[in-house]
DNA sequence: CAAACGATTTTCT
DNA sequence: GAAAATCGTTTGG
């Protein structure tokens, strides 16, 4: 079951966020099938959340994407050399968004582990967002993708979290946010 | 046109 | 714990 657009353009992104986990990210890039459970995510939240790109309704050629309606991917290079993916969420002309910081592995742990150049799977294969983007194979070249296509979408498994496993936490890497560092937009499923 | 800067990861000391 | 790798985007002159 893939998810729909309504499910993408809830009004409340965090919500979207913490919806989010559970959820089976798949990939077909190339001709190869790689999927995996999301079990890490953070909400950004439009032009009055300091750690957003999109802050003060700064709108670019690179923070375009976040603008458009809910369910389409945003995907930019960080650091020069990591490709970060968010699921870009609400109606259009609103910068919300999810970024997807990691996943199970689940279908196609063999590609996974050469586009991450490993033998073995081990914690680290799609931890971060760089190193999940990577094992999923997913680049810029995704960048305003449809969530709703045929290379990038996003599919409700049907497993049901106990509330007791999802925990929430400041965002990673926003120290220069300020007092919005500290919201606790971060969720993570630790079964 | 030049320069600074990341929503990070990996490796080395 | 510190630092390098590495480049498109953004900003300032």
């Amino acid at each position: 079951m893939k998810l729909t657009d309504e499910f993408y353009r809830q009004k409340d992104v965090v919500k979207v966020a913490r919806a989010l986990l559970g959820k089976k990210l798949c990939t077909l890039i190339g001709g190869v099938f790689t999927s995996g459970i999301i079990t890490e995510t953070e909400a950004y939240n439009g032009i009055h959340d300091r750690a957003c790109h999109a802050f003060g309704g700064k709108l670019t050629k690179r923070t375009a994407t976040m603008y458009e309606p809910g369910g389409v991917a945003y995907v930019y290079l960080c650091y020069g050399m990591h490709h970060l993916f968010n699921v870009v969420t609400g109606t259009e002309g609103v910068p919300t968004a999810v970024l997807i910081r990691a996943v199970m592995p689940a279908d196609g742990v063999d590609a996974m582990l050469q586009r991450r150049n490993k033998t073995q799977p081990d914690k680290t294969l799609t931890l971060g967002p760089g190193s999940m983007s990577r094992a999923l194979g997913i680049s810029t070249a995704l960048n305003g993708e449809s969530l709703s296509g045929k290379k990038i979408w996003v599919e409700d498994a049907g497993l049901r979290l106990p509330a007791i496993e999802i925990v929430s936490s400041a965002r990673i890497g926003v120290e220069y946010a300020a007092e919005d560092a500290l919201l606790p937009y971060r969720f993570v499923w630790q079964a």
